[in-house]
DNA sequence: CAATTAAACAATGTATACAGTATCCGGTAT
DNA sequence: ATACCGGATACTGTATACATTGTTTAATTG
């Protein structure tokens, strides 16, 4: 048995992520050191750590003085998260080492998963994270997938936002498709630039939505 | 007369990671935060606060249970940082608004200073961060910025130990006047690619230096 | 004498306490 | 009625306290 002792901080940030995420602390509300330390039964000290990492992480706004809170959808916000993802996941891509076919399959199976998994937003954007997180972890510069995984936790909370407001509930699977065809040819670079333009094109249609 | 009221935490984040530039806290090197909080006057709480930041950014490494200590400099590291900035400043670069004249003028004067500045290193590289952040503050990409600055962090600090322990005290500025050349005339997606190669090979530089 | 272990010490992670501010609410004056 | 003031409340930022865990040292045993 493996033992493991998280810092309570690890535990509470992820908490907080989930519940924003779900929508559960909307965007703009106050997020009160207090009140979450009393809910989760444990002390201050690790829920301001949390908070401080998720302020950084931009998740959080935090104004001196005046403690936290959710951070507004923002068409600008979207529009810069996107174009350095834009910009990253290519990259990770290029500095990939060539991909072997037992990825390439499980690529298919996530995305076929995915392709049945209609209804459930939460758990389509949670397998779209997967299939992008099996797609880069051939890249040897593990700062720059953490990074991704990072910047990721923004459109993911827009996203997380538009498919419960907009009513949409699955994703577009033929982005998939195309990026495991380019790199069944072995086409590394077509891969990248298929995300690339991904990238644009997804935030051009949450911008075209967001108030 | 304008109050502003710093929180202690981020006076001391830039305390520790200008005790790490100039080398007062080696590579490797326990930083424990309740010797700081003494020797700064302050507790504990704000100064863990800044060593978790620092360790969010790479500059310490958290073991959990261990405390915190100066990461050591690594090939691998400085590779990733440089792969990563090389791709994200020729995309500041790029999505920046036209380049004034105004601004090409500053880039020349802040040039010209660092060209005189010969033998005192730590000037040379702040100045040289200063170059760079003219260069890019027309991106209207914030958050870009604020992730660029964060990273430099890493590769500075590399600057720092290469010159002081390289023996060498300046840095060239051929690259300057080449980036500058093309803005004048108005290539900014050459001047992009400077910047990229100047990364890349920057980063061979440090490589073959480190043990 | 080397290896091992246990006990004292020290440092981390978390909890609690405190001081200074912002916020909210009711009252008063215009 | 509305705008302004004052007090009470609540919350943030920082300090201090405590418990657990890691580290070191010294003693003991093979």
């Amino acid at each position: 048995m493996l033992i493991t002792r998280a810092p309570i901080r690890d535990q509470v940030y992820r908490h907080i992520l989930e519940q924003v995420d779900r929508g559960d602390l909307p965007a703009g509300s106050r997020v009160r050191d207090t009140a979450l330390a009393v809910v989760l039964g444990v002390s201050r000290t690790p829920v301001r750590e949390a908070l401080l990492r998720l302020a950084g992480d931009g998740v959080l706004d935090a104004e001196a003085g005046r403690g936290f809170r959710v951070r507004r959808l923002d068409r600008a916000e979207i529009g810069e998260v996107g174009a350095m993802l834009g910009a990253l996941e290519p990259l990770a891509l290029e500095l990939s080492s060539e991909i072997l076919p037992e990825r390439l399959a499980r690529l298919e199976a996530v995305a076929e998963r995915l392709e049945r998994t209609r209804g459930d937003a939460l758990r389509c954007i949670d397998l779209d994270d997967e299939w992008h997180r099996i797609l880069l972890e051939g890249c040897p510069n593990q700062r720059l997938l953490r990074l991704i995984a990072t910047l990721r936790q923004i459109p993911r909370r827009y996203l997380h936002a538009y498919l419960r407001e907009a009513g949409r509930v699955s994703l577009s699977t033929i982005h998939h498709s195309r990026v495991l065809q380019a790199l069944r040819r072995g086409e590394r670079a077509t891969a990248a630039e298929l995300l690339r333009r991904r990238w644009q094109r997804g935030v051009k249609e949450m911008e075209s939505w967001i108030p």
